[in-house]
DNA sequence: TAATAAATGCACTTCCCTTGCATTAAATAA
DNA sequence: TTATTTAATGCAAGGGAAGTGCATTTATTA
């Protein structure tokens, strides 16, 4: 058994072919992926398998959920230290309107936000655009 | 002529009689709206001259688009000062996970977002989640 | 081995955004 | 005013991505 089947039968999901595959994927690459992306990498890749091995990695904290403004849903490996599952997903965002690419910065909390009287906060969404440190020069 | 109808050419926009409809309807609301909203208010309405009214109203800095990360672009008459025209539109919008209802917070702008070394910032989009006041109690 | 449960593949649907193009209305030139 | 040009509207269709139903295959458990 694989380091990689370990860490998902850790995380209660099944370390099938596919799986693996997608998280071996996501790996690789360090930003974050549309289902798109890994459709293409795999040319004997059904998308709905895909799009539903995403699901059950978010739903088991493997992966976590970007929504970057562009319209499709990017998907990110969680890091350890990740508490997208207890509480919201705390980290920033960086979208580049270059390379397209969307990142984590995980290292980059969300400052506290002051609301108006009366409004509760349950989540926080923050995306920067710009130009990534690739795509600055 | 009426004073919608001025600050619509002011805006170089042509005041026909759908748009001039548009405009009340938006400024009676005012929490943020979709183009279906909008759809359903007007019995006789085409959504495609909505949709053209809506771009027509962003080009010409009347009204600003908000992605509130429900996948339904929402839209909000730009208020004095908002300046989403000549730089990025710097205030913070809040989404009601009860009343699902899209506000401008206008008076609370976006805190200075620090990113690593190499980034450049453009945008920012900034979506808080949660309970509005009217469903906070 | 048999029964059960989970994962996959394929087809299809839904939702919203967007565009093409003919028609109608308005603005401008003659 | 009338003719010409330009803009707005209405209807139809297209596109992209997310999501679902169900039969089939694969894996797990009895
Ligand atoms: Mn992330
Ligand atoms: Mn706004
Ligand atoms: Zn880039
Ligand atoms: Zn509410």
């Amino acid at each position: 058994m694989t380091e990689i089947e370990r860490f998902l039968e850790d995380k209660k999901v099944r370390p099938t072919a596919m799986r693996i595959l997608v998280y071996k994927y996501m790996a690789k690459r360090q930003i974050s992926v549309a289902l798109s992306d890994i459709e293409n990498a795999f040319t004997k890749a059904e998308r709905t398998t895909l799009y539903r091995t995403l699901k059950t990695f978010e739903e088991n904290g493997i992966v976590h959920q970007i929504d970057d403004g562009t319209g499709i849903t990017k998907y990110a490996l969680c890091e350890i230290g990740c508490n997208c599952e207890i509480e919201q997903d705390l980290h920033l965002h960086f979208h580049c309107n270059n390379c397209q690419e969307t990142v984590c910065l995980t290292a980059h909390k969300i400052p506290h936000i002051n609301l108006p009287e009366g409004y509760l906060a349950k989540d926080v969404n923050l995306v920067v655009k710009g130009l990534c440190k690739n795509c600055s020069n």
